[in-house]
DNA sequence: TACTATAATGTAAGCGCTTACATTTGTCAA
DNA sequence: TTGACAAATGTAAGCGCTTACATTATAGTA
């Protein structure tokens, strides 16, 4: 399989006539080679069809330009998203990426960590659910400041204090903050939350709810924070089953779960907005497929993509002033389920 | 940066009194060797936290055990539920994945997997959306059996005969041809046919319609066959605008598409499944987000995802005998938009 | 005990590139 | 024409592994 040899360096040295030296300042356009012996050396590349060997260049350089992506699951549609972003910004900068789905534990994540610091990657992004918070004491970041001390560590929606990392994230806080502001105003008294995991960001929407209600005065109930899977029909249930459950506003971390409140409650025939508004979050591609459609706050995931790239981009060219935290401002796309001036 | 000498197995050598020789040999679970050094070894590289060099393995072995994936992109829900499974199931079997996105056309492609051979990758897998079929003349595939030349190559949902090429499909042909003979069956007279690509898939689907009208009997309307883009509004507004189309049914090709139909239906006050039945593509979580719910044809991705993966890791292992063709069956999901028997 | 057969370990040659340093070639001024 | 200096090119030493082959230790047998 793997016996046929390679057309190497050497051979295209001895081709060209030059030593094999000269080839690789060709490859790598040194500046030092002139033009002739650098045409006749091309000559020769093209002619063989000649690729360096990666890991014979990865021994000498210790890189590869690959930069490691590590996401909890690719299948979600916020990830997938963040990651079609990056993959393509990176390409066109000339890095490769190696995707790692590590699955949402920190044990997991630890583990893809450092199989992708193996294949000595240039920097390390982690998408999202990096959990963060005093709620959540058994939390901890060694293991992704251990990863900093190998390779810049770039963390979307999450945030982590440390050398060498960078954190950009979408103000969840502030757009949750208005949401729940908007709804006060709309004249909603009792906002149901729904949230599906302890992330981040799922926490900075928690505040951001939280800090809304006490400013406008409203007495905080902690049973309007509902913690439920990020699944259409476990949302739709679990409203259905809840009789004693009293709300005239839904307020969801997710798009999913937003629809499974709009499918509440066309069951039980109440109009949206009036009755119940609804507010999702992703502004993902199921926001049009209900009906009335979904108003959802759009959390920009195409710039912090931009934005997270741009960073590792800039830092991996030897810039050093670089700011280890980044914060890109949410909108909310009003549809049918709210309406708010 | 890359200055801090790493402690490579040499270190270890000498820490554990050994050659390097056997510490390979622990580090490849060599048979050959006494429990006893092989403790003292292990010991060495606990202690130093010794992790071999990828470069100097590839080097000497030329394998990096990777695999390249190539989706045309990964936003796409359908494709990031692949690549999701694929992910998955090779790094259980100890493969790390390069994902590249490449977009749509064939040149990009190429591009994409010269770069992924470079990257010496032991096997290539691509996702969808192959050309094929005799309409598409300029469609040329030899770019693929280049690739063919120098690591066994998997398709998923293409066909490409060639040495060393194993494609892998859902039986799309099948899928549509039952569904367009139930959709008869149930008296529908009029069926849409919406498609949204040229790829391998919708040409089997297409084939699976046109066939199915043929052998019950109807006669064949192209205008009834309707190419769009994949998107809810785009097929809701053609179907409004386009007023003198006539129709009792809808079989779309995505499900997105479908939905984009549904939204038509309710805007006219249509009722599923009498006045109009609708079949998406995929079984997405697209079908529970709509009222009614939609109807959808399972693709078994996950089933056509595992066949490709264990025929990767058979052939990479060795075994030759393995089809270059196996096909996976489909099924209907009913909801809402459809009421076959 | 001496001699084999075998298992365990060691030696050292590659793998194909980069690059510091050495050498050669070229240019220009005196 | 020669010498000085710069530019272009060449030489060869790594980079850290794997592995064929050589060597040594171990066990088994007569």
């Amino acid at each position: 399989m793997n016996d046929k040899k390679n057309i190497n360096i050497y051979d295209i040295a001895k081709i060209s006539g030059v030593s094999t030296a000269t080839v690789s300042r060709v490859m790598n356009n040194s500046p030092k080679v002139t033009e002739k012996t650098k045409a006749k050396v091309m000559a020769a590349i093209e002619q063989c069809g000649y690729t360096p060997n990666i890991f014979a260049q990865g021994l000498g350089l210790n890189s590869m330009h690959t930069i490691g992506i590590l996401v909890p699951s690719i299948a979600d549609l916020y990830m997938s998203n963040a990651v079609a972003h990056i993959e393509d910004i990176l390409h066109n900068a000339g890095y490769d990426c190696i995707l790692h789905c590590s699955g949402y534990s920190a044990k997991q994540k630890e583990t893809h960590i450092q199989l992708l610091l193996n294949k000595k990657i240039d920097a390390l992004i982690l998408v999202g659910s990096t959990y963060a918070g005093s709620e959540d004491t058994t939390h901890n970041t060694d293991y992704i400041k251990q990863a900093a001390k190998r390779v810049p560590v770039f963390i979307i929606n999450g945030l982590v204090n440390g050398d060498n990392i960078y954190c950009t994230a979408s103000n969840d806080y502030q757009a949750a903050y208005d949401v729940t502001s908007a709804l006060i105003r709309d004249g909603r008294e009792q906002i149901l939350f729904l949230t599906d995991s302890k992330s981040y960001s799922a926490n900075q929407k928690k505040n951001g709810y939280l800090d809304a209600l006490r400013n406008e005065g409203k007495t905080l109930d902690e049973s309007k924070i509902i913690h439920t899977v990020n699944s259409v029909y476990t949302v739709k249930d679990m409203l259905t089953e809840n009789e004693q459950l009293s709300f005239d506003s839904i307020f969801a971390t997710d798009d999913a779960m937003a629809i499974g409140a709009i499918k509440y409650a066309i069951s039980k025939n109440l109009h949206m907005p009036n009755d119940l508004a609804i507010v999702g979050y992703n502004n993902s591609t199921l926001c049009v497929c209900s009906e009335p459609e979904l108003s959802s706050v759009d959390n920009k995931i195409e710039q912090v993509c931009q934005d997270t790239c741009n960073r590792l981009i800039e830092i991996l060219q030897g810039n050093t002033d670089i700011p280890n935290q980044s914060i890109i401002n949410c909108s909310l796309i009003q549809r049918g389920t709210t309406n708010f001036e």
